[in-house]
DNA sequence: TATTGTTATACTCTATAACTATA
DNA sequence: TATAGTTATAGAGTATAACAATA
């Protein structure tokens, strides 16, 4: 159920949001989770901006790539954005239905295509900026003087995280792939 | 696809983790990105350490919550983990299926019962402990004397943009539409 | 009528495996 | 054979709406 129409008891909309979050004491002092519920509401928060619209917040990061990355292949692109190729074919699609990408084939694979973005898909994108911007100015002004060390903090966890650790199960000599 | 196995190309194991991160120059200085990839990263890590296990690392939070909490009703744990109680009764059933968790009837009304751990879901809980506390030190290890500091602006981000910004929809008294 | 837990359904995001058409 | 893009399928995770039992 969903009682969000019931009565006065109205908390704001989501679930998430709304009165002070319950945090578990155990939990109060972990970087971890202090990550996942930060994001969260940061998610949640740029969600109301774009709310019911045709922008979906998950193409920002896609629209910014293909921007800078003008004419990669959906591979290369998948690489790019850390996902498998797999997930990207239906956003594509989704993109290029709305007229945002243009798709044109290779001249020498014929298997492959360059994706780049249309006038409406860099319009679509400047939108998503303005928005996106908009939410992290309300970051910066919550965390303040303190940005540049807030961003080394999680430049540097991400970074030191985000190689593999358990380092690659050693399985042969992985002829260099790189992420490009 | 997935070509994990197709030959040498072999990367880590997951997309995601994997090399150096990619990171579009225009996003590079937005915090809600990097709390985001940084929330990402730390995720994938901890699920390094439960891999294939019976431990789902979204029982965490909820084991934790119960354990602080016993007897609470399935109401009133969506309310304190911040989603809807629809999205509780699976994970229940499965806890209970594990004889993690017991359920009792409460005494005065009977539409309700009181959840608390069971001995076997305490002793989960602390497995997951050992696994979220080795994760965490590994963050602490990253931000080293920064933490503070770190959590303080993760604890800020939270409460401020938590509270339903755009302040409720002032949906009037709309006791009327119900479910049924 | 209101509330509780549950069920049905749906949508997002992501993954793996297999398929096709090239190479 | 290997690679590129696609399709099929699956599984978390979460949401809303509706229902049956109970208050």
């Amino acid at each position: 159920m969903a009682d969000h129409k019931t009565k006065a008891s109205a908390k704001t909309s989501s679930p998430s949001g709304g009165e002070e979050a319950y945090v578990p004491p155990a939990l109060a002092n972990l970087i971890g989770y202090y990550l996942r519920i930060a994001q969260e509401a940061s998610f949640q928060a740029i969600r109301q901006g774009t709310g019911k619209s045709d922008l979906k917040p998950g193409w920002y990061t896609l629209l910014t790539i293909l921007s800078e990355n003008p004419g990669v292949t959906p591979t290369e692109l998948s690489k790019l954005c850390g996902r498998d190729r797999s997930t990207l074919t239906s956003t594509l699609n989704g993109l290029d239905a709305r007229g945002l990408i243009a798709r044109r084939r290779k001249a020498g694979d014929q298997r492959s295509y360059g994706v780049k973005l249309t006038a409406a898909g860099e319009a679509m994108l400047r939108k998503l900026q303005v928005i996106a911007r908009a939410h992290d100015e309300r970051l910066d002004a919550i965390v303040g003087k303190d940005k540049p060390l807030l961003m080394t903090l999680l430049r540097r966890i991400v970074d030191e995280l985000g190689n593999g650790y358990p380092p690659p199960p050693a399985r042969g000599l992985g002829k260099t792939s790189r992420t490009r």
